[in-house]
DNA sequence: GGATTCATGTAAGAGGTTACATGATTAT
DNA sequence: ATAATCATGTAACCTCTTACATGAATCC
């Protein structure tokens, strides 16, 4: 009874910014994210129910005349606190980078959070620690295929840093304070 | 009726070098392939007896004393035509770089096949031409993010480039003859 | 009159994974 | 004794995609 996809984090953050109904949702990501995500219209619905069932989102029913009903969807608490500890956490692997880390960035620039530089760094920090690992295990093979496997990785990181580094000097400004993100404690059990 | 992913070429390509059954094939893979390409053991059998439908290879059955029988699969001329079609061909996208370019290496360099460095090549048109069309996509893009996105492609490709310039250096030599993944044209309609 | 937009879904199927089933032999 | 190796599969489940269903309103 947890998230299990990335699009699921996806769709939460589509619902940061405000209420939307899902076919608010697949317009705001095929705008704005497109093609760096694409989510399909009908895994689009099937996500948000599965949503509800785990408490990150609350939908009500809007009727509306001269048009077919809608539910509404609403994030929670729940949902707000699952998002931001998905969006500040790095990519533990080399092939989330193109898809994940990047839609984490996206989150980043449309809802003007504050974190940026420390994702950056501590993704920046996974990616050495990755580095160093095919290092080492380089040493050890002899295959020479496989030590082409190794360098084509090596490359990839390195590949990775230098571009992280270079984009991060036009990185928006952030503020000082850096809880925006947080929810209030406050209102942790009020059936959220 | 034919071919949809990119694991059956790989199970052709395991038995270019001769037949094996389905034990041995999972063992090839594993031993010589991991950790570029996995593939799961109940998995492998399946492909298997669908490869034979698509004709791609025949089995017999050998019964052995004091062990299981086993299926043992032999690739046929269709089979090999196939998996020639595909390891001369470059991947069109950057994601299937990592995955299915470095596998169509390994069967070069495992079968010591010619025709490597005209598969280098063209893998290098195909990225420079991506590398066009994602920069005349830049040009246009207002959105800040998108942007980034762009750069991120662009800074990827000629990642890419650079490392396979950089390996096509080291790569084996070829002789001149660049006919031995050719099938036999008389062998053809022989019910292969 | 026909296409597009708004709005939400179901059904079928592709491709994959993990767990399980079976059962003998051989190595420790 | 038990663990690993040899050998082949089925069942259940997950994620995702494509195709299809519905139906009014509005744009061209």
């Amino acid at each position: 009874m947890t998230i299990r996809t990335s699009t699921e984090f996806v769709m939460l953050g589509a619902l940061m910014p405000g209420s939307k109904h899902g076919y608010e949702v697949m317009q705001f990501l095929s705008s704005a994210l497109e093609p760096a995500w694409r989510v399909s219209t009908s895994q689009l619905y099937v996500l948000l129910k599965r949503l509800e069932r785990e408490e990150m989102v609350q939908s009500t029913l809007e009727s509306q005349e001269s048009r077919p009903s809608k539910r509404v969807y609403r994030i929670t608490n729940k949902g707000k606190k699952v998002f931001a500890e998905w969006l500040k956490t790095p990519v533990e692997h080399v092939r989330d980078f193109r898809t994940e880390f990047l839609t984490k960035l996206f989150f980043f620039y449309h809802l003007a959070l504050p974190g940026l530089k420390t994702l950056v760094d501590a993704q920046i920090r996974i990616l050495r620690q990755l580095r160093r690992g095919v290092h080492e295990r380089e040493k050890k093979e002899k295959d020479v295929f496989m030590r082409l496997v190794y360098r084509f990785k090596s490359h990839t990181i390195d590949s990775l840093v230098t571009w992280l580094l270079r984009e991060a000097r036009s990185f928006p400004k952030e503020d000082v304070d850096d809880r925006s993100l947080d929810v209030p404690k406050g209102d942790k059990k009020k059936h959220s």
